[in-house]
DNA sequence: TGCAAATATATACCAGGTGCAATTATCGTC
DNA sequence: GACGATAATTGCACCTGGTATATATTTGCA
């Protein structure tokens, strides 16, 4: 099954790996904008062609590491269990990436995982990136919900639109109050709150917002 | 109360104008990355630095006509009256948005407004580009909640992501009809119904979605 | 070993965007 | 109506991200 890849292969993941690492370590070192990709690329020792032909973008060098959950509420929505809501599995998935510290819920404080998100959060090009990362999750959630909970496509893309927007202000809130100096042991009850409070939310709707006082 | 603008000013709106105007009929003419800022700047006859200066990017010659419905949710909340909630609110806005044709809910066929529409929509730049009111109009939403209706901080952060996600949702939906030759009368009904659909979603919660066949 | 295909490179180039210093136009005042 | 202060505009040089082309190098495979 797991075929022994070639040579070339490897040589390319270990570029592609050096040439992102050679980056974030400079972007992190120096600032995202204060380093030109001609810097990235003599750093790696490639030519700067060689930097574009495994990198489309300068944003790309950071933001490739978020590529992979792209699909991961797909994922989720598609691999759970008979008899489950697709926004229990969201919830259950959500909150063991709390209890795992997965960078992707914010709640990571490794001093590196840390400085990536402040750098992605306080960089404008680099949070640009992302939301395209949030578009195609969007959709391929979207998907999964119209092919595994059989609803409308109208309906599933509401529903993909919500739930992502959900998701993203948790990650956002606990990756913010982390880069302001909280540590991950401390945030944890609360980002188990918060996240238990939003998918509720999710779940039972926006009517219990107050009428405006007489 | 309302002063006089001095020469100086009027001036300065007849130029950002100008230079609007004649980027974007080029744009709308041979395509917005065939045409490059100097091109704008020689049709609008000033010179390229003058362009920047009422312009921030490339892209800003296009969406600045999106800038004014940053706010516009946040309004719609303030201003509700008494006994009204939010949802409320903004439902009845949007409808009435669909009733006027307001190009905001993408539901406006003139002819140079969907040409832009769907130019926007499928030049990733500029989607882009967009997004960005987008984050802006969910913060001020959210302050709007939070001061008008008396709720927490977070709860005010997820009501807005997800409101400004559906609104989203429901207008590229509208315009990606209409772009692909739907005409305004046409979509109406259609637009109305998954409007209400859409709003019901967001006051009820996603509870409905089906659990997995077992 | 040797050859075809895939990668890497140097070089030159284009477009978006900025810093700077000089010019020109507008404003308020005398 | 003239005049200095102030703001807008301009041209120019320059930087950076990104691409085209043509060339050299490496790898895969017979």
């Amino acid at each position: 099954m797991t075929e022994q890849p070639g040579l070339r292969e490897r040589k390319k993941l270990r570029t592609h790996a050096a040439i992102s690492e050679a980056a974030i370590a400079l972007f992190l070192e120096h600032g995202f904008d204060q380093i030109s990709v001609a810097q990235v690329a003599e750093a790696a020792e490639v030519s700067k062609r060689t930097l574009f032909a495994y990198f489309p973008a300068k944003e790309d060098l950071v933001v490739h590491r978020f590529a992979d959950h792209e699909t991961e509420s797909a994922r989720v929505v598609r691999a759970r269990p008979a008899g489950v809501t697709p926004l229990t599995a969201l919830r259950e998935h959500f909150l063991e990436g709390l209890r795992v510290r997965d960078p992707i819920t914010g709640i990571n404080d490794r001093p590196d995982i840390r400085a990536l998100f402040r750098m992605v959060l306080d960089t404008p090009s680099l949070a640009a990136r992302l939301q395209r990362f949030r578009s195609t999750g969007e959709r391929t959630l979207a998907e999964a919900l119209r092919e595994t909970a059989d609803t409308p496509d109208l309906t599933a893309r509401l529903a993909a639109a919500q739930i992502v927007a959900v998701q993203w202000t948790l990650t956002l809130d606990n990756a913010a109050r982390l880069a302001s100096g909280e540590t991950a042991d401390a945030r944890y009850a609360g980002a188990v709150g918060d996240a238990e409070h939003a998918f509720a939310l999710l779940e039972n709707g926006l009517r219990e917002l107050p009428r405006r006082a007489g």
